[in-house]
DNA sequence: TTGACGCATTCCTATATGGGTATATGATCG
DNA sequence: CGATCATATACCCATATAGGAATGCGTCAA
């Protein structure tokens, strides 16, 4: 089996940098396709591409408009991505920090001393 | 080219389900490999695969004991993530949850007397 | 109607997987 | 030392890319 695809789930399809970079430039408003090949500075039909796999996981939407698409995000489709990482908040924010730190440096010090790893 | 490497970056990384599983039970505190292959229910060199891309992103630290490998979360590693998807929180939190709605409707109607699309 | 424009899709290639199986490596025990 | 346990690594396969080039297709202008 190969990875998960793109369009399976929106951890996925924002693995890749040019489609946060597209729905980075999305947060700010609506932009069509040709906008937004300029702003990415990628070719045209990867954008579509790009654009094709947030449209599947419904992280953004279209309205056309004349000859042009206009792209919007929409923001929903990301709460999964959020509520994930909402659950490791206590950890960076609460006391957990300082024994985190301790155990840190016992770990560095255990592997100094040991096989070295990676 | 072909996708990313897992262990380019965090996202890539956390994109796999399993992975993210292992990190959650990790939250939890201090596993063995061993423990990990029974509760995630996977055969044991996957996870030791998959630990070795959580290892290279920094998601996760070894420590030696015995025969054993304890590994435990290393949550900063986690906070490319975190610190994206923060940007979106504006979004989802204030009024513009209201606007996006109105455009998504408008958006829907517009698809409905359109192409249909996908 | 013809032509240009804006996007999407198709075909192709190189590559990085995730899972499985077999095996190597290291540590502990008898 | 030899056997066994706990992990990691190597190798194989099927699959899903991301990027590039060429093309299809609907819309608008002359």
């Amino acid at each position: 089996m190969a990875r998960a695809a793109t369009t399976q789930d929106v951890f996925n399809a924002v693995a890749e940098r040019r489609r946060r970079e597209i729905l980075d430039l999305l947060a700010g408003g609506e932009r069509s396709v040709g906008d937004l090949v300029a702003l990415v500075g990628i070719a045209q039909p990867l954008v579509s591409k790009h654009l094709r796999v947030l449209r599947e996981v419904g992280a953004v939407r279209v309205r056309e408009e004349g000859r042009q698409r206009m792209y919007r995000l929409n923001g929903a489709a990301l709460q999964p991505v959020r509520d994930w990482i909402r659950g490791y908040e206590r950890i960076w924010s609460e006391r957990f920090d300082r024994l985190d730190a301790v155990l840190d440096e016992l770990t560095e010090q255990e592997q100094r001393d040991g096989a070295d790893d990676d």
